[in-house]
DNA sequence: CTAGTTGCAAAGAGTTTGCATGGCG
DNA sequence: CGCCATGCAAACTCTTTGCAACTAG
């Protein structure tokens, strides 16, 4: 067994916190560093990554690596997706969006019965230019 | 200016035949290293990396920050897509497939009218699981 | 002969781990 | 008081760069 007790830490609760504020945006480890050091009250890096890690596990956020950046990002999820959405990432801003959309929820079902590959959408990610840096 | 003369070395091709061999897989720098090296003649990896910038640059390869591993992968553009094709990739056994299906194709231009996103196919991959790991 | 190419070793970026200290319950 | 959490520094992995030797044309 793994860890028979969990702590309700401050530090826990702001990262979880300020992740979700974010709303689903991807964010490196390095980021929310210096957000909590700019904020006045700076955390670990190693501590950042034990406890994304342990979100991850958790699944209370996601882990993706992600094109043209060197490192991982992570990303809150927000609420309970009913039906997990296809995201889509912009390669100019970066913004995340999740849109909702009959033909992007239809996707994975179609792919499924035209070629058995079964898609993950928790996993998947759209790239391209996002209106507003169109 | 960058380079005004580029040499045809046995390396250079070597390591763009042995890429094109993949037919479109992905593969790591170091994997690439260690099948010279067990072919018998190894290559360092920092001319690996060098060669396969080159490539990149030159549109010859295509280069990804893959979900679950932590390194960079490549991938041979094969031939010339008349109309470059979302992939799907196998969480479980890594094989990337360019499935011919017109529900794929028409993912950008659907995603386009209804929300202005331009999708990128030549970044996209969707993950999953294809039928023989299923 | 000249300029691009190669390998080695060192430097960098991102991430993980070990260990001693500190705090929650 | 026992355990978990935290921070620091060291270890590790992947990638890039500097430099001297080498090689194609």
């Amino acid at each position: 067994m793994a860890r028979s007790k969990t702590y309700s830490t401050r530090q826990r609760e702001a990262i979880l916190a300020y992740l979700a504020s974010l709303g689903g945006q991807h964010i490196t480890a390095n980021q929310v560093a210096l957000y909590f050091e700019r904020a006045g009250s700076p955390i670990g890096l190693a501590t950042i990554y034990r406890h994304l890690d342990r979100f991850v596990q958790s699944g209370k956020v996601r882990k993706h690596h992600l094109d043209g950046a060197p490192g991982a990002c992570y990303q809150h999820i927000a609420g309970e997706h009913p039906h997990p959405q296809i995201q889509l990432k912009c390669e100019a801003c970066g913004a995340v969006l999740h849109l909702h959309c009959s033909m992007l929820e239809e996707i994975p079902a179609h792919v499924y019965q035209a070629h058995s590959f079964q898609i993950n959408p928790l996993k998947t990610v759209l790239y391209g230019k996002c209106p507003n840096c169109l």
